[in-house]
DNA sequence: CTTGTAGCAGAATGATCATTCTGTTACGAA
DNA sequence: TTCGTAACAGAATGATCATTCTGCTACAAG
């Protein structure tokens, strides 16, 4: 409940966003939405056409808002599985603030409630995954040649075991009341595929 | 659409359990559970009372016809490390079956859509969890047990581990098209596990 | 001030859908 | 056959909600 109104069409998407995030898109109705952003039905409409393509909109903030503040960091160029791990917490501490149970990740949200029935929500949850794939995929590889180890390791099937985890650590951060449970489990994992890596 | 229609109040669940699993509970209409149960209205409220209440019952016909008979095993006083594998195999086998992108896990996709908003559903996934978790615990300490190691590992940490993997994995399993995908996720994860009780 | 315009609030519209209600049918018991 | 009962199909109800529409307001340009 902002006092005040979105002012730019960015803003407005930065506020749909959070309430499509906590609340779902079916959960979320055209009223909350008005409500929420302090801008009319009016100018919703004028300047998206309705409730679905003011969703899709939000897919892309999430990504600039939310996923390369934190997995930027995993995709740079010198990337190991410390910025993996420096990845877990940050996102952790995020929900921390927001609160636990917290909202989990928007994508894997919209892939349980929306993609199903929805083309263009399928392939924008495909194309998460698959940057969250590339992203580890690279901090690995820099993290196995840092340790020197030479095992013909398949790096990919390795971070697709990095996504899977992901996936299920925002899954589970929606019933966990404590972050900590999350920290541990992270801490467990990651000292788990280190000992792989070697 | 069932040639027959549902003669009993289990079976009816049951049918009733499909359409909320591939479908969720908002894109499952009164008309389609009628249609697919075979059932009356009049029948299905005076069975249950309501849409939301025969929802809630799905969520236990959902643990005896599916999530029993395939993570008994690792829950048997025997399960080791392989009751596990076979435990991940068996519900790729059926996603396979069912047809990918399959429609997940009923309970954690209910966790996404559902739960926030509801008590009851929450206490049903988390109490989902903390069977995964146990059953886990029980597998990995038989493992341990005998393979002879003896190093103080936190065995609940490792458990939490595979509970996130196995949200994760059925998250996955909702947008992968190519269920060999998520078998080598599972071996990668396995075999890192595995190395870690030793 | 006047006029035009952009954006607003909130009322109408129309659709969807859970729930309830109404008649009808099937069928077993007497 | 004749009740009585149980369950059926599908129409009415009422609520909710996305979308559209209707005036109204604020304000900038002249």
């Amino acid at each position: 409940m902002p006092r005040e109104s979105a002012t730019s069409t960015l803003e407005l998407t930065e506020r749909a966003l959070h309430q499509f995030w906590t609340h779902g898109f079916h959960a979320t109705s055209m009223d909350a939405l008005v409500k929420s952003t302090g801008v009319s039905r009016h100018g919703i409409y004028a300047g998206f056409g309705g409730k679905k393509q003011l969703f899709e909109a939000c897919f892309d903030r999430y990504q600039t808002l939310i996923v390369t503040p934190a997995f930027g960091r995993v995709e740079a160029s010198d990337a190991d599985l410390s910025s993996i791990a420096a990845y877990y917490e940050s996102q952790i501490a995020l929900a921390e603030t927001i609160g636990l149970p917290g909202p989990g990740c928007f994508v894997a949200n919209s892939s349980t409630e929306i993609a199903p029935h929805d083309a263009s929500a399928k392939a924008k949850v495909a194309e998460h995954n698959a940057r969250l794939r590339r992203g580890f995929t690279n901090a690995l590889a820099n993290e196995r040649r840092n340790c020197g180890a030479l095992s013909p390791l398949d790096l990919g099937a390795l971070a697709d075991v990095f996504v899977v985890f992901t996936n299920g650590l925002w899954s589970m951060s929606r019933t966990t009341t404590d972050a900590n449970d999350l920290r541990v489990a992270v801490k467990t994992f990651l000292s788990s595929m280190e000992g792989t890596l070697r």
